[in-house]
DNA sequence: CAAATGTTGACTACAAGTCC
DNA sequence: GGACTTGTAGTCAACATTTG
């Protein structure tokens, strides 16, 4: 498998040539909610938010976090290629220079949310790599954004489970039936096929509205 | 049109967990 | 037990949007 390129190297060669920023940086659209969410699950989203005790400095008692993995780890380190891999991969992420203080735009967003949604809310370091070379924003970034959506959104349910050998992942439950057992290969696959059909997606839709536009004012003259 | 309000991205301090 | 890592709460600046 070292040695052949895969579509993330060929996206992430593409990226090195391409310094322009991505096209469109005006898209806040409110709506990127994933597609396939359900209604319960929308509702359980807009719940509000516990109150703030602004003012003061002062920390509340944390929660108890999510970490009773101890016995699920199998203490097994990653095969030789795949750190190689990754140590690749994050050198391919560090030297992306995002713009500054710049927001996700439309593709970028409706990826993260997609993965934040269903996929993982906690997306390991190789995953925050995977995602940065994919949207093209530095990894810090990538890093901020799911800390902010986590304290937006924090929503849903998360099954802690590992990889094969003893990796700690936290999944969303719909991840978990997709696939019994994630891997970076196979989230790098899922992410880019989310990536591509996003922006097709955009894509037409633009198509679509030109030529609306285009019609109307056909009529008009 | 200016003030008020909301949103987003970035950041710090701290607590809790992990590793050696 | 101490160094390190990770996640959370909270804050801030910049910008966008709403309101009077």
């Amino acid at each position: 498998m070292c040695g052949m390129k895969t579509p993330l190297d060929v996206l992430a060669d593409a990226a090195a040539q391409c310094t322009s920023p991505p096209a469109c940086y005006d898209s806040h659209d409110s709506d990127h909610s994933s597609p396939s969410l359900s209604p319960a699950v929308l509702e359980c989203r807009s719940e509000p938010s516990t109150p703030t005790n602004s003012g003061c400095h002062q920390l509340r008692p944390r929660k108890k976090a999510h970490r009773s993995h101890r016995n699920l780890r199998l203490h097994l380190k990653p095969k030789p290629e795949l750190k190689v891999r990754r140590k690749e991969l994050l050198e391919r992420a560090t030297a992306i220079k995002s713009l500054e203080n710049s927001p996700v735009n439309e593709q970028q967003l409706f990826v993260l949310r997609t993965v934040f949604d269903e996929i993982t809310m906690y997306p390991s370091e190789p995953w925050l790599v995977l995602m940065a070379i994919v949207l093209h924003r530095s990894l810090r970034q990538i890093k901020n954004w799911f800390s902010n959506e986590r304290q937006k959104n924090r929503w849903g349910e998360v099954v802690s489970t590992h990889t094969d050998f003893g990796e700690r992942l936290r999944l969303r439950p719909s991840a978990t039936e997709l696939c019994d057992q994630w891997s970076d290969a196979f989230f790098e696959e899922v992410l880019m096929i989310v990536n591509f059909r996003t922006a097709r997606r955009i894509q037409w839709e633009r198509a679509q509205s030109t030529s609306s536009f285009v019609t109307i004012t056909h009529e008009i003259l």
